[in-house]
DNA sequence: CATCGATATGGTCGGTCGAACATATCGGAG
DNA sequence: CTCCGATATGTTCGACCGACCATATCGATG
């Protein structure tokens, strides 16, 4: 009956001006790194490729060195892949948002506690 | 030479799908509560009174139940005070980015050294 | 060399968002 | 009753963003 373990807080990792990972960036990575191809990941996360490839492109020059490898025509027509930081990066952030919400939970839940009572 | 304690993630606390609070929401939060009125801590962070303005509505209306007071007219001609609640958020808020900093610094230092080889 | 699937890119369209400008209103003070 | 400072709101404009559509390209395979 509550989801609040799930989406208590967005977190967004800031490494630099431009290298930055969120929420919807570490899903992407996750997802390619699963189908293997960008538009795959897309379409499982209900963005259109040209948004899923532009976020790969903004977290490849953002952090100044590619997360996610890519690969046309060949024997599989194509495809995509994480590179070593790539995993690295999402194995981070993915311990770092259960670092958090460990971190915050009492906060967060004296917080829905004290605005509870409201009628509408 | 390191500023990395300053801004290494921003934190958005989501209590409901309406409720929540980030950076700069506890930014302007704080600045009400310093000088008394919302286009003062407004001007303070650059903003338009307007969009001060907007966000207080926001985050009342989101929570259910006002976190920052207003009077127009009177005695000190009109201000905005943090009710009860808003200090209580504003509160929680610091204390959960602080709780989160110290959680996720490490992976944040790794993260760092990972990607610091760039020539550009 | 034609094919096929996925990457790579461009351009347009509509919605959203913040900025800037313009008022309206409140209510004690003088 | 006017004045003042701050809240309260509306409007308009330009920038940005994601959605959608269209197309170019790659390159092993048969």
């Amino acid at each position: 009956m509550d989801k609040t373990a799930s989406g208590l807080g967005h977190l967004r990792i800031v490494l630099s001006d431009k290298a930055y990972i969120g929420p919807g960036r570490a899903d992407l990575l996750e997802g390619i790194a699963a189908t293997g191809s960008i538009s795959a990941a897309g379409k499982a996360m209900g963005m259109s490729y040209k948004r899923a490839w532009s976020l790969v492109q903004a977290l490849n020059e953002g952090f100044g060195r590619p997360l996610v490898e890519t690969a046309r025509g060949g024997a599989g027509q194509g495809g995509a892949q994480l590179t070593g930081l790539g995993h690295e990066v999402l194995a981070r952030y993915r311990a770092m948002q259960v670092a958090t919400e460990t971190a915050i939970a009492a906060d967060v839940a004296a917080l829905r506690a004290a605005i509870s009572d409201i009628s509408e």
